[in-house]
DNA sequence: TAAATATGTAAGTTACTACTAACATACATA
DNA sequence: TATGTATGTTAGTAGTAACTTACATATTTA
């Protein structure tokens, strides 16, 4: 009966429904909370949302890229990695969505703009793995090629729905689009 | 002097910068143009939106996919079309963003949902281009494959602006993309 | 137990917005 | 010239939403 879980799990319900649009009442009955406690604790209801998505953002995106990106295969490290964030991201497609969305519209502050913190995550990772490597590669372009391959699933219609793979199937794809990363990796 | 061509263009600049929240008020001042009189013509925002928005996506992203297809080398294709769809997206960012943004919230209708659109169209060019070469492949999954790309220059932030890349330099970076993309078509 | 703190209820303020109505004016056409 | 049509101006309606205030009640803490 915590009311602070409770009032953040209001918000993310309906923030997943209306985005920022809805209305502090609407998170209120969500949360089942009266409105003005909504606004005694987060004053605006766009701190209300900031500060809730900040938290919602590192626990569930907690990036797992730096710990992968050990792998010394490249083509394994990317079929790891591909795979741990297509699981997740798809996992919370709805709210990714609307993260998406509303960062689209310049709606978030940088530390929860979704493109910017999947993007420079990416580009740790890549630069991280190719450093151990002594490598030198185009990390914008790899971590672009990566980051577009997530928003594919998120975005795009996808008939042969992500979830509904088996662990072996996703792994497969996670290996194709590996091999398809690598390809143009191994050309410089 | 056009009082439609007026309200297009003020309804689009006004959609860019604040999506389907734009206000009629602001869209008449775009547009210099009483507000009255939009709803005279369209009757509700919404429809005034969505006419506006239709004809839009017509006139700018009108598909040459199609034409493009014909081509018989695939790597040629590939580039072409990347190269071609690059050029649009890129060159109507923000517009695009605005479109992603409404259509990820489920606020545009099935004839302006952008990444529906991007995706079926990507798909038939896909089909066509191998059904000419008698050769099987899963559309799905390079209509994917493409649209991603698409989606991570419209989306993931990007310093190394394309804008400012020379025709030859966005040659190259087409082609390296399809060679990506058909290095995992050879595969099978 | 007494005081401080967190919550709920209810009402209200302010501002915005989709949309309408009434009337006036400009312009083209018959 | 007379009439219809497109537009502008102004005012208004009705609904919504962020945020506030005042007061009552519950819960925690000292």
């Amino acid at each position: 009966m915590d009311k602070t879980e409770q009032i953040f799990k209001g918000a993310i319900a309906a923030f997943i429904k209306k985005g920022m649009q809805a209305s502090t009442q609407e998170v209120a009955k969500e949360a089942g909370v009266a409105e003005v406690t909504l606004y005694r604790r987060y004053s605006t209801k766009e701190n209300l949302f900031t500060t809730v998505l900040k938290q919602v953002l590192e626990k569930k995106f907690g990036s797992r890229v730096l710990e992968i990106a050990k792998e010394n295969d490249t083509e394994l490290f990317l079929t790891n990695i591909i795979e741990d964030r297509l699981e997740v991201l798809v996992k919370n497609k709805d709210l990714v969505r609307m993260l998406l969305s509303e960062s689209l519209r310049g709606n978030l502050t940088e530390k929860i703009n979704l493109p910017e913190v999947i993007f420079s995550s990416l580009k740790k990772g890549l630069e991280c793995h190719f450093q151990h490597k002594n490598q030198q590669v185009d990390s914008d372009f790899y971590a672009r090629q990566l980051g577009g391959i997530f928003l594919s699933y998120v975005i795009l219609p996808n008939d042969q729905q992500f979830d509904k793979l088996t662990g072996q199937e996703r792994r497969e794809l996670a290996k194709k689009h590996a091999k398809s990363v690598l390809s143009t990796i191994e050309e410089i």
